[in-house]
DNA sequence: GTAATATTTGTTACTTAGCTACAAATATGG
DNA sequence: CCATATTTGTAGCTAAGTAACAAATATTAC
């Protein structure tokens, strides 16, 4: 959908969901080849095409047939892309190779094996259509309340009034599950409640959305697939990430939402642009009156 | 440093990192391989060993010696190891080429694009003996104040605050300017101060770290190098991320300095995991009582 | 200062990787 | 059931990457 025709061998396609797209449309043993190279996605770019041929039962021109099905000018093309794409993810995924023992930066490191993972997760399953909505609906919102459950979502949430607050539209974040509910019911139909939930499943936040939503707010939910939240909202942003069953590591899936927060706040900070530089300006004036410094520096710190 | 032989090639070793600290190093030829390389990093892995020797003006097997110094096995696997530690940066860094004004997933991608050229400058710059030394602080510490100012760092101070409490350590953030001075008063030797601060520079937060580090106890930092709250810190997590001029674009060194946390967070639940699994236990116990939600889902939602 | 050794670099030759052209086999439509 | 497309394999070709050897250059010791 991205890219109807994909001429010469545009270096920004994304491969393996051109993979999962094409999926079903190759010849019979070209289809073969997408299979293996689907579930061995990582060695391809290790092997020679005869290696390929072989290992999955059909001859060296029929693999060259499949790279050009994908797009790619020939067997060393493919490779190469498809090295590039999955890079991102390898370059800290590396499974057991690595110590878990050796401190310092291997904690680093997984850290953000997880947050690639996560994140490009993510990236794969937004919904333009969604976000344009969701942006629209909170550039023109009259008041926006956020709220998120537990550790992870409430700073994302608190975030994200944070970042709203700043262009000038009234926002606030809640995390009190009472005080979001009497929240819930003050809103009208020109406002937003915004709610963050990894899982979906929280009572609170569902018998929020259904309060704001009697009372015709939009319900904008960052959230996973299906899930109750997701049914029960106007706009959903859904996303299913993958979580790392160990308690001791942290929840990547925050970094996602952060991502989805920050994107839509830059989306309606540029819709809104007119009215959000005077009042950035304003508040940067003030900064710079109280400590001072100026220059190009990121507002608030 | 980190890899005193490169053996039989590391996959996850950063050639471009390797090849700065290798400048120099070089046989004469081999150094103009480097050079030309270093000038023209994303072309070469579309690039015949034959076209590269060419445009350098050495032989093929100078080419090749050069690769082997790199720790390579062979032109291929350079050329493949470049592609896949530049597909990082490259993947979303496409500079002008994206419509800045397509939205939907746009501004996501733009969000991401910051995000992962923060966090791999970030990575860099980590010194694994100040994380070490951080962990180990942070471990045998008896209470813990952290504290950030603006909005960003104030995000990331509450969350690690939050981490650090449900590892069983008594730790609060303090967002409060004058609160944050008595607090770091009535820290002692066993004590951390843990300070987040993009700039250094924020007068409460510098002071802070004197009056702290004045009373024994240890000062972490995650900063800018060579800030006031560098060089006030007994440790200090230093990394000098680059910020996009744009006011509307949101800040991603918060990125790079959550993961720093979560890192820390991490390596210190690691350390202290006998006593820590104990705590989530009951957390858990307790929420699931609440929600009844069971399964391998992340804490806190 | 010169001989002896080590290091660096290029030339030649070889193996194999990837691609093309063509032919056989299979599927598709009338 | 035949004729046409489409798919697949075989054989051969080009060139890419590498190895082995030899020449050139630098380094060291006496």
């Amino acid at each position: 959908m991205p890219t109807p025709d994909n001429g010469p061998a545009q270096g920004a396609v994304d491969l393996i969901s051109n993979l999962r797209q094409l999926n079903g449309t190759f010849a019979a043993r070209e289809q073969k080849v997408a299979d293996f190279v689907s579930a061995h996605l990582e060695e391809i770019s290790g092997m020679t095409i005869a290696e390929l041929a072989g290992a999955v039962g059909v001859s060296t021109p029929t693999v060259v047939r499949f790279c050009r099905s994908m797009g790619c000018d020939g067997f060393r093309e493919f490779k190469l892309r498809l090295a590039q794409n999955l890079a991102v993810s390898l370059q800290y995924l590396a499974p057991n190779q690595r110590d878990m023992s050796e401190g310092g930066a291997g904690a680093v490191d997984q850290v953000l094996g997880a947050l690639y993972a996560t994140v490009n997760v993510m990236r794969q399953q937004i919904v333009p259509e969604r976000m344009d909505a969701a942006v629209q609906a909170l550039t023109e919102a009259g008041q926006i309340v956020v709220a998120g459950v537990g550790g992870g979502s409430t700073m994302v949430a608190q975030e994200a009034a944070n970042r709203l607050f700043r262009l000038g539209i009234p926002a606030v974040a809640v995390s009190d599950s009472y005080l979001l509910q009497m929240r819930a019911a003050t809103l009208g139909a020109n406002d937003v409640l915004l709610l963050v939930s990894t899982s979906g499943a929280a009572d609170e936040i569902v018998s929020a959305a259904g309060i704001a939503g009697g009372y015709g707010a939009t319900v904008v939910a960052i959230t996973r697939p299906g899930s109750r939240l997701a049914q029960e909202a106007t706009i959903a942003i859904e996303a299913d990430l993958p979580e790392d069953p160990d308690i001791l590591k942290p929840t990547a899936s925050r970094y996602a939402h952060l991502v989805i927060v920050d994107a839509l706040a830059m989306s309606v900070a540029q819709a809104r642009s007119e009215a959000t530089t005077e009042n950035l300006r304003r508040i940067r004036a003030s900064l710079t009156a109280y400590h001072g410094r100026t220059g190009p520096q990121p507002l608030g710190d």
